[in-house]
DNA sequence: ATACATACC
DNA sequence: TACTGGTATGTAT
């Protein structure tokens, strides 16, 4: 019986509190005595009580849940069989093994580091953070369980030698400055993941490093005197690579690195050596390993597979200090997912865990046999989740950096419950937030309020404004509203807090609306030329062209650019300087060649400008953004006034900050002048003219006027639609996915308009007559290619439209590599039978992943053939 | 749009 | 003494 596994109330809150021998290093302790110290310690503390009462929540939701499944009848099952099978099929067609993914992650890093500067740590179990928490500990430390996460009073208990060091983010932001440099090498549109943690795409550069000489897979052993730690540092009982004899940081029990070929002989020996690397993906994951610990002294291990998802898990086999490569087949996959713990898949963590261990399922295998069951579970996202992760599907390309979406500062302390207290935090959590905000130009429209009581019970509350907002006066007059509704609502009692925290989202700033589409269309229709942002030649280090990075291309078209553009510089960017062709490229994907040698013209004009200006001084440190004034009213809010009424209304700040054109100035980029708007597209038209003056060598500010499209408005507009189209491509599942037996009226909505727009054909996507042979959908005709589609699965569907539009896009674009595109899927459908089951990834349940086993459309953009000019142009 | 939960590092 | 902070996303309402 799957219930027969069900545990006991007891056990499964074990599964909530106690460690998680999952990750690497906590092989063969003695869990039960762990566990028994970390319960006896936790017990009976606010914090134990409310993590039983989410337990019981689980609990409920698992009962529910049962319940559900007692309820399924064999002809649920039977028909939901076959939906996943359909499902399964389609994307078993998708799978796409010929990209070579790989996951980095650093050894322990923040502990690592700082055993690195403190070599008296090295023998000691240490971890890094506090009394109340650590972010990580060394390998001799998780000997005794101590772990990232765990409070620092209960791992002291563990192991009560501990050395507990205090985080120091400066350090470690340095040291992942430095890999990334690495990182970019092999993948300039590497993913970072955290500051020790990137996925990195190595198709293209194994593609080169094929036709390398010997000369450029050479690297040089660190010169320096670390002879002394490289004696000491190794008590080591199956030391064996040269690696990690060199490593001064390095652990006991590493599993060592699978495939590493012996090093040439003298590895051993001091400064002046070298090694050679191969060609295969082994040899250059194991050189970029080996450069990352010559660069930092620090090791990393590796996964290396045919997607994303199985390269994380990859990553952590052999760790420390080793990699791990699953072979790009089918069958290596599959075997290798059999019997995988579902907890091991990045996305499915302690509650998914335990709710499928209710089900009787704990491996990969298990998700494959029970998927009918799961479907009927689930939600469509999850199950689509599971299915993908069953049949060892995962996302095939690397997806650029988003745009954040949301900022926040919170802050835990001890008890709050004094209300002028609780405002007065309120204030300065909102002055830090309004500082980052600064940092990154962002200005955002929902406020949300979070307050963690000394129950650690967590509540959050929110309000929307209808315009955007980024100042302190701002953000305090909501949060200290939402605050305000929360005390008053516990009155009598006061708020007894243990967190408060402030976040922002809702930005304006990049989704700057005004519909492009229109522009959309004489856009694709211009563009002839042959673009690539493939990576090809980007190992060749660019030229320090810093300045290099005209505003215009950046993130936000049409924000001020140059907010971001100032910040990032100084924290960012050493290696951005390479890898900022992550957006680069994006940008790149649509963009025909005549718009690249326009703009190009027009970066150089800008450096010019900006060089002059520069000299004057005051460019430098001038707030891009100013706040030319606050406004009175704000001003009355910088009292924390303990009487409640005496505050504003959220309808104040609504009036307050819908006034927020008032006072505000951008400054321009170019003339470095003040420009008395906040309308972005007078601001834009402003950056243009000034533009056009430098052109002239005319290096005057204006002010703002009307000059009609300038040409790098105009490409402003382009990119600007281009990502959107590409941006709500991608996301337009999300929003527009459809329960298909909720209704299907509004079935791919965004796309379908969007596909109109680009068509200029107003006919629609849906139809409404149901599929005769399938009594449960509607039929769908796809917009671009106006072929029905037989399937009735929405997932099927959209996939087929995505992959139309993607190459509708490549069409207009005038491509003739289409043939190198992989889109026979669709020139099927399109062409010939249209009978072609396609299946649109479902978003998946998993965090910041947007998987698409097959080609995506940036990737398919970005191997169409080689185009210099971008990589010049973003260099 | 809001609230809450889950997940990741 | 005592259980983080930042971000994203999914689910339910």
């Amino acid at each position: 019986m799957e219930n027969g596994v069900a545990s006991t109330k007891e056990e499964g809150f074990l599964s909530r509190m106690a460690l998680n021998d999952n990750k690497a290093g906590m092989e063969g302790l003695d869990r039960d005595k762990i566990n028994k110290i970390i319960m006896e310690t936790s017990k009976g503390s606010k914090f134990y009580e409310n993590e039983l009462k989410r337990d019981q929540q689980v609990n409920q939701r698992i009962t529910k849940m049962m319940l559900q499944k007692a309820r399924i009848t064999e002809q649920q099952l039977k028909k939901a069989q076959a939906q996943v099978e359909k499902v399964a099929t389609a994307l078993e067609k998708s799978r796409d093994l010929s990209r070579v993914i790989v996951h980095v992650d650093m050894d322990a890093f923040y502990a690592a580091v700082e055993m690195r500067d403190c070599p008296e740590l090295k023998d000691k179990p240490m971890a890094v953070g506090s009394m109340s928490m650590l972010s990580t500990s060394n390998y001799h430390a998780r000997k005794y369980g101590v772990r990232a996460a765990m409070p620092g009073f209960i791992a002291k208990k563990l192991c009560p030698s501990l050395v507990i060091v205090p985080l120091n983010f400066d350090k470690y932001r340095a040291v992942s400055n430095e890999i990334r440099e690495i990182f970019a090498d092999y993948d300039p549109n590497f993913q970072p993941l955290s500051l020790d943690e990137a996925y990195l795409d190595f198709t293209d550069h194994l593609e080169q490093r094929q036709h390398w000489p010997e000369s450029a897979r050479t690297h040089h052993f660190r010169v320096r005197d670390m002879t002394t730690d490289e004696k000491k540092a190794e008590p080591s009982q199956e030391a064996v690579t040269e690696v990690r004899e060199l490593s001064p940081v390095l652990f006991e029990d590493s599993p060592g690195s699978s495939p590493s070929p012996v090093g040439p002989e003298g590895v051993r020996a001091p400064a002046g050596d070298f090694e050679v690397f191969g060609t295969s993906v082994e040899e250059a994951v194991r050189e970029m390993r080996f450069r990352i610990e010559q660069k930092t002294m620090l090791t990393a291990s590796a996964g290396i597979a045919p997607n994303m998802m199985l390269a994380k898990v990859c990553s952590d086999k052999n760790k420390p200090n080793g990699q791990y490569r699953l072979p790009s087949t089918r069958e290596a996959v599959m075997d290798f997912i059999q019997n995988l713990p579902v907890r091991k898949v990045c996305g499915i963590g302690k509650v998914s865990e335990k709710m499928l261990n209710a089900l009787g399922i704990s491996t990969c295998s298990h998700l494959g046999q029970q998927m009918a069951l799961l479907s009927l579970l689930f939600s469509e996202t999850a199950w689509h989740h599971f299915l993908e992760v069953s049949l060892g599907l995962g996302s095939t390309y690397i997806p650029r950096h988003e745009e954040r979406k949301s900022m926040s500062t919170e802050r835990t302390f001890k008890e709050l419950s004094k209300v002028e207290e609780q405002l007065s935090l309120c204030r300065e959590l909102c002055e830090d937030l309004a500082e980052d905000m600064k940092k990154e130009g962002l200005k955002g429209k929902t406020v949300t309020l979070k307050l963690k009581n000394v129950n650690f019970e967590v509540k959050t509350r929110a309000m929307t404004l209808p315009c955007a907002v980024a100042t302190v006066d701002e953000i305090f007059a909501v949060a200290k509203d939402l605050l305000k509704t929360e005390i008053e609502n516990e009155s009598p009692q006061p708020l007894r807090l243990r967190l408060m925290g402030v976040r922002i989202s809702a930005f304006t700033s990049l989704d700057d609306k005004k519909p492009l589409q229109k522009s959309i269309i004489g856009f694709l229709q211009s563009g002839k030329t042959d673009c690539s942002s493939s990576s090809q030649g980007m190992h060749q280090k660019p030229g320090n062209e810093h300045l290099s990075d005209v505003y215009s291309f950046h993130t936000s078209p049409l924000v001020c650019p140059l907010v971001e553009q100032k910040h990032q510089r100084q924290e960012d960017l050493p290696w951005r300087s390479k890898q900022r062709q992550t957006e680069g490229s994006q940008v790149a994907v649509g963009l025909q060649q005549s718009f690249f040698q326009r703009a190009h013209v027009r970066r150089l004009q800008l450096e010019a400008a900006n060089a002059a200006t520069k000299n004057e001084g005051s460019g430098e440190n001038a707030p891009v953004i100013a706040n030319a004034g606050t406004p009175a009213k704000a001003s009355e809010n910088n009292h924390l006034p303990p009487d409640l009424s005496e505050t504003p209304s959220p309808v104040q700040a609504h009036a307050s900050t819908s006034a927020c054109a008032e006072s505000e100035t951008l400054t321009c980029p170019v003339c470095f002048r003040k420009v008395e708007t906040t309308d972005l597209n007078v601001f834009n038209t402003h950056i243009d003219q000034c533009l056009s003056n430098a052109s002239q060598k005319t290096n005057n500010g204006t002010e703002s006027d009307t000059e009609s499209e300038s040409d790098l408005k105009k490409d402003r507009e382009e990119r600007a639609a281009v990502n959107k189209l590409r941006r709500r491509h991608e996301a337009q599942e999300k929003k527009s996915k459809v329960n298909p037996q909720k209704g299907q009226s509004s079935i791919k909505k965004d796309s379908v308009q969007k596909v109109s727009l680009i068509k200029n054909d107003n006919k629609t996507a849906t139809s409404q007559e149901p599929q005769p042979s399938n009594s449960k959908g509607p039929v769908f005709v796809c917009p671009v290619c106006q072929l029905t589609q037989e399937t009735h699965d929405l997932a099927v569907f959209n996939h087929h439209v995505d992959l139309c539009l993607n190459q509708e896009v490549l069409h207009e674009l005038g491509r003739q590599t289409s043939s190198s595109i992989n889109l026979s899927p669709v020139k099927n459908s399109k062409s010939t039978d249209g009978g072609h089951l396609q299946l649109k990834q479902a978003s998946k349940g998993k965090s910041k992943r947007r998987d698409t086993p097959s080609s995506p459309p940036s990737k398919k953009v970005k191997s169409l053939g080689p185009c210099n000019t971008i990589d010049k142009f973003f260099r």
